[in-house]
DNA sequence: CTGAAAGCGCTTACAG
DNA sequence: CTGAAAGCGCTTACAG
C-alpha cells in the first residue's frame, strides 16, 4: 500500500477539487461522451494541479483489457530479434499499446511461465517468434479466444503469421552459389524440427537437384544453434577432411562462427571457400570479408505483425492470414572477392 | 468484456465448486494463513477442475504492487543491451517478477512516455540504462518514492547504480596501446554529454599525459553514435590526412565501423593501424582480425541490478549504493597480429 | 449534461 | 479455521 500514500492522486481527489463527481471526471477525460465545456475546464485544471494520472491497473480491471501485448522471442541475443522488436514496438507505441518483451532462450518451460502470467494479466494479445514446433500451447491460446500472431517462425496450422518464403530464399541462395561455379556446397542448418529450417534445407536440396548436383549428406550439418555452434561444426567438418568450396550458413551469426573457424586454419574467404549467410545483420557489410547474405525486412515484418495483432484485438472474427514478405540476396566479398582491396593498396 | 465470457474462471467459481467462501479460496491459495487440510484439498481440486488462474490485475490493484519492473534501454540494437537484459530477466523470473522492456532509441520523449505509463500501472520499480545526462525525470521518480537502479550509465547524484570504472578502463586500454609502441592513437568517442563517455575520454587523455604523449585534438572524434557513424568518422579522419597508428573505439560496434572503413582503403589491421574496441561482443573473437577489446561483465551487471532493485522494493529505506564492476582487456589479433595465420597456411 | 450506484476480481482486517 | 463485508481506482448503465 506504500505507494498510495505517496502523493498518488485518485479520481476522487480530482472530483473533489473540481467540485464534480468522479463519474464526470472520468467522462471529461475519456472524451467519448459530451461534457459541459466549463465542467471540462475545471476538471482539466484539477488534473494539472494534482498531477493526476489515471491508474491503468484499475482501468484494465474494469475494462477487461490492458492495451498491452506480449512479444515472445526465442533469443534476444540474436540481433534479428531486436530489429523485429523495434518494428513491433514502434507501431505499438504509436497506437497506444505497451509491449511486454519475453525472452525464452528457446526454453519451453520459460515460455509457458510467461504465457500463464501474461494471459492472467489480460495481455490483449500475443506475438510469438517462437513457433515452429510443439505449438500446442499457442493453439490453445487461440482456442481461448486470445489474439495471436506468429512472426518469423510459422506453424502449419491456421494462425496469422508474418514470414518470408524460406524455401524460396534458400533455393535462390543455393542457386546463386551454383551460378558462381560452386559444386560442393556445405549447409549449416539450425534445429531441423523448426519448420523454417526444414524449409530452408528443402530449398537447398531442391536447388542442387535442379542443377543435377548430387546431395552429399556429409556436407549438411543439422541442429547448429548459434555462432559458437557453427564455429565448432566447421572445425569438425574440416577435421574429417570434408573441404567444401562454399558454405551456406542459415544465419549471419552462424556465418560469423564459420569465419572464425576458417580463419583459425588460414583458409581464405572466398578464394578457398566462399561463404554465405542468412539475415544480413547490420555489421555484415563492415566485417572482413563483408558477408554475402539473404536479407529479410525484419523491421517491416515486426511492424506488420503488430498492425495485424491490433486488427485481431479490435475485431476478433478476422480470418487467419499469412503475410509473406520478400527476401533477397545481398552480394558481397565473402562470395565475390574484393577487387577494391587488390586495386587500392594502402600506401 | 469479451474475454471474461470466455471460460475465465474467477475466485467465486472456485468457491462455489469447492463449497467454501471466496476468502477461504484466497487464503488456501496464498499459503500465508493456516487453512484446514481438507478445505485446502477441496479448493485445490476445484482450481484444477476449472483451470483457475488468479487475475493478477485484480491482485495488483488490491495490493498496490504488480511484481513487474520496467527496464529502460537506450538502444536494443546494440548487443550489449540484450546481454544486460538477460541478466535482469533471469533474476526477475526466478524471483517472480515480470520485466517490461522499454527501448527509447535515445529519445527523451519516448522515455517520458514509458515512465508516465509504467508509473501509472504501478510498476514496482525501474532499472534505467539511459541515465547520464538530463536525468531530472529519474530523480523525480526517486523523489516520488519509486525504487530506481541505474545500470551501465550513471549520474552523479545519489541513486543506486551498477557500473564499471570507465575512467580506469579507458586509461588501461590506452596504456596498453602505448605499451605496444603506438603514439598517434585516435579516440572514437560517443556522446560527450554522457558521463560514461566523459570518463572514458578523461582516462584516455590521462594515460597519454602520464606517458608524455601530447594530446592531438584532431585524433579525438566526439559524438559518434554507432557502427555507421564510426564508419563515416573514420573515412573523414583519413580524408583529412590524419593517419593514426592505432584507433581506440569506445564500443565494439564502433570498432566494426572502423574496420569497414579501413577495409575500404586497403589498410591492414594491425599492420598499418591497430584497433581496439570496448565491450567485447560475442562475435568479436570470430571476425577477421579478431578484435581486442575492453570486456565488461554485462550479464552479471544485469543480474546485480535486478537483485538490488528487489532489495529496494522490499525495503525502501536502503541507502544508495554504487556497485562498481571490474573491466579487463581481451587481447586479440587487431592489436597483436595473427601468428597463427602465418604459421598454419591452408594447404 | 451529471450524479449515485454497481461492479471488475481480488485480499484482508473484523468478527465469530 | 472460516465467512461477510469493505475497498483497491476506475467505468458505465441507470436515472434524472
Amino acid at each position: 500500500m506504500a505507494r498510495k500514500d505517496e502523493n498518488m492522486a485518485t479520481i476522487k481527489d480530482v472530483a473533489k477539487l473540481a467540485g464534480v463527481s468522479p463519474s464526470t471526471v472520468s467522462r471529461a477525460l475519456s472524451g467519448k461522451v459530451p461534457v459541459d465545456k466549463e465542467t471540462k475546464r475545471k476538471v482539466v485544471e484539477a488534473v494539472k494541479a494534482l498531477d493526476y494520472r489515471p491508474n491503468v491497473i484499475a482501468k484494465a480491471l474494469k475494462e477487461g483489457r490492458s492495451n498491452t501485448i506480449g512479444l515472445v522471442l526465442p533469443n534476444i541475443r540474436n540481433p534479428i530479434f531486436p530489429s523485429v522488436a523495434r518494428g513491433v514496438e514502434d507501431v505499438a507505441r504509436q497506437k497506444g499499446y505497451t509491449v511486454i518483451l519475453c525472452n525464452t532462450d528457446e526454453d519451453r518451460e520459460i515460455e509457458l511461465d510467461y504465457i500463464a502470467k501474461l494471459k492472467n494479466r489480460w495481455v490483449d494479445g500475443f506475438i510469438f517468434a517462437t513457433a515452429g514446433k510443439d505449438a500446442e500451447h499457442i493453439l490453445d491460446l487461440k482456442a481461448d479466444g486470445i489474439p495471436v500472431v506468429l512472426l518469423v517462425r510459422n506453424i502449419e496450422y491456421k494462425v496469422d503469421a508474418v514470414v518470408i518464403d524460406n524455401f524460396k530464399a534458400a533455393y535462390r541462395g543455393t542457386e546463386y552459389l551454383i551460378g558462381l561455379g560452386h559444386r560442393k556446397i556445405a549447409f549449416i542448418n539450425g534445429d531441423p524440427q523448426l519448420s523454417l529450417y526444414k524449409e530452408r534445407l528443402a530449398g537447398y536440396k531442391n536447388a542442387l537437384q535442379k542443377h543435377h548436383i548430387s546431395i552429399d549428406d556429409g556436407l549438411i550439418v543439422q541442429n547448429v544453434a548459434d555462432m559458437e555452434g557453427a564455429y565448432v561444426a566447421t572445425h569438425s567438418l574440416l577435421d574429417i577432411g570434408l573441404i567444401p568450396d562454399a558454405i551456406f550458413a542459415t544465419s549471419d551469426p552462424k556465418a560469423y562462427g564459420v569465419m572464425g573457424a576458417l580463419k583459425d586454419r588460414g583458409i581464405i574467404i572466398p578464394k578457398d571457400i566462399a561463404l554465405m549467410g542468412f539475415d544480413d545483420l547490420d555489421m555484415s557489410r563492415f566485417i572482413n570479408p563483408s558477408l554475402t547474405a539473404i536479407s529479410q525486412p525484419w523491421y517491416d515484418m515486426g511492424m506488420t505483425a503488430m498492425d495485424r495483432l491490433i486488427q485481431l484485438i479490435e475485431n476478433k472474427d478476422e480470418k487467419p492470414r499469412v503475410n509473406v514478405f520478400d527476401a533477397h540476396i545481398v552480394r558481397r566479398e565473402s562470395t565475390e572477392g574484393n577487387e577494391l582491396m587488390e586495386e587500392t593498396p594502402f600506401s
